[in-house]
DNA sequence: ATAAATTTTAGAGTTTACTCTAAGTCAAGA
DNA sequence: TCTTGACTTAGAGTAAACTCTAAAATTTAT
């Protein structure tokens, strides 16, 4: 199945600008054009869409990306470079995983304070509630109070 | 223990220019000056700074993270908007990290998928390898070879 | 006391990833 | 055929988050 511009963007939640502009930018160097200069994007187009997607999910800037394509590009030699690139981004994402955890330990401590003060009045938090000062202190390390 | 601007950046792991720049930001509004117009960093700015760090890590923008230094300043009248708003960004983080699953599923499947090209040659694979193409169908839909 | 390092300010410049505009071309329905 | 909507291009504009510059002041080390 085909698709214009403005489906293939529809299908993806992006914008046709953004389309143009990746393009542009040398990540879907597969697009074919009608004889009137039509984009005609292929399921295939879509997939590397959907692998842009996901790697731009993981933070992975455009520049990046388009290595990944150009080695495609390339042909069977870099194969290995192709490898070792997901392997990388697969410890990145392993990274971010760990950080996300680590923020939501904080953000879960600042809603059970947050809770606490707005279910008890905001005054003497840690003086009544001993296990969220110890859990603020293994998250921030010091004490609020002095 | 107090701070100059340059030992708190090294501490964050930040630039002092950075910091100038949040500060400006209005995100640091309890660090004060010399009377000679050095900044002077106290370790409840540091945790400022890491709180900051936290929601950045999150992907708030600075404005968001504005908002919420400015209810916090107001007082502890809009203390049901913090709770909201931690409570709207632990969603947040659990969103990211089943997307960051689902990412890393892919990119799991591209090493399974790399890995057997660069161990057997790089065709056939799927022919070879069942497992491989019944995983490529679950996360990407459609088959890659016709 | 003096040299070197750090900090100050205002403001300009950069990068990334879009996002939009204008003027024109193309395609599909009434 | 006419009109409406989607598409084309080159290029300008935007927003976020830094990042840097320059000239002056301050602090620290020798």
């Amino acid at each position: 199945m085909n698709y214009s511009i403005g489906q293939a963007a529809k299908k993806m939640g992006l914008t046709a600008h953004t389309l143009r502009y990746y393009e542009k930018e040398g990540l879907l160097p597969f697009v074919k054009k009608t004889s009137s200069g039509l984009r005609i994007f292929s399921e295939e187009d879509i997939g590397w869409l959907q692998m842009i997607e996901c790697l731009k999910g993981t933070g992975m800037p455009l520049k990046g990306i388009k290595q990944y394509i150009d080695w495609f590009i390339e042909g069977d030699s870099p194969l290995q470079k192709r490898l070792d690139m997901f392997k990388q981004q697969k410890i990145k994402i392993e990274e971010q995983m760990r950080e996300l955890k680590k923020h939501m330990e904080k953000i879960n401590y600042k809603i059970a304070y947050y809770t606490e003060m707005v279910e008890n009045g905001s005054d003497g938090v840690f003086e009544r509630n001993k296990e969220l000062a110890k859990e603020r202190a293994r998250l921030f390390g010091t004490p609020e109070r002095k």
